[in-house]
DNA sequence: GCCGTAACGGTTGAC
DNA sequence: TTGTCAACCGTTACG
């Protein structure tokens, strides 16, 4: 989408684009001021974000140790996997009196789901139903399957569920959650100064913008790619650095060469 | 004044 | 191709 090219403004005079993340570089910025002792309320009027943003985002931050939004759209993904159809699928063959119930418990025990990813009983029942009872021949059609996209065989492990590709780098809900920042809270801090340019990858297209690693959170992966501001919001100004690029487009630039706060905002829309 | 959060309007992407 | 749905977003307002 080429919309919100322009954005809104916040009552604190920030640009934001509704429905739309914060650029990571902002969302790194709060975390780091947070990590620096300085107040929410600070952060918000500095970075002019919303108390409410600025809250979310500690929050999240402090829960999951990534700054990262969530996975926005799509839909919750199937658990009728090819491989849960085949185990049900012999459940049934080698007792035919089983129970759905019954069969949940023994994918549960036999690994083939964990309890995130279990099929519910109803789920069961209709897969005996519409796809084992008049199956016959022993064989699972891929055209059976519910989700036709659905092309891993399901392993004891749960898969990603969300598109690894989403711009902004979102864990799956269900996907083990990265390290917490109690207990490295390092390993999630910005790696860099203002009087230390932070690494930046040297070839980031907008292809690659998109190419987020599902579980790469660390402040360097969110660095090492350009924010999701899309280009023609990027700052016009030239770039002393080049090296700097990466976040200098996503940060307000004087904030690093100057204590003035940012007059204009930290991300601009036009 | 600060903070947490519900409500709201919006975007997104799988189905 | 289009519509629906359910996830997410940030802002605002309230307590």
């Amino acid at each position: 989408m080429e919309q919100s090219t322009f954005g809104e403004v916040n009552q604190l005079g920030g640009v934001f684009v509704n429905g739309r993340p914060l650029p990571n570089a902002i969302r790194l910025r709060i975390v780091e001021l947070a990590q620096l002792g300085v107040r929410p309320c600070d952060i918000s009027r500095q970075l002019r974000v919303s108390h409410g943003c600025v809250s979310k985002i500690l929050a999240r931050y402090n829960e999951t140790g990534s700054i990262l939004p969530g996975a926005i759209g799509g839909s919750k993904p199937r658990v009728t996997t090819p491989n849960v159809v085949k185990h049900i699928k012999m459940y049934k063959e080698r007792d035919p009196g089983i129970f759905a119930w019954e069969i949940r418990d023994k994918l549960l025990a036999d690994g083939v789901c964990d309890k995130y990813n279990v099929p519910s009983v109803s789920s069961i029942s209709r897969i005996l139903r519409n796809k084992i009872g008049n199956g016959g021949n022993g064989q699972v059609p891929p055209q059976a399957y519910e989700n036709k996209n659905q092309i891993m065989p399901q392993t004891a492990a749960p898969a990603p569920i969300y598109n690894q590709f989403y711009p902004y780098s979102c864990p799956a809900p269900s996907m083990p959650p990265v390290p917490s920042p109690q207990m490295h809270p390092q390993a999630h801090l910005p790696q860099f100064t203002p009087s230390k340019p932070p690494p930046v990858s040297s070839c980031v297209t907008p292809c690659m913008m998109r190419a987020w690693a599902a579980s790469s959170h660390s402040v360097n992966d969110i660095l090492g790619f350009r924010s999701p501001v899309p280009q023609s919001m990027a700052q016009p100004a030239p770039m002393q650095h080049e090296n700097m690029s990466s976040i200098g487009q996503n940060y307000n630039m004087n904030y690093y060469h100057s204590m003035k706060p940012p007059m204009s905002p930290m991300y601009l829309q036009s």
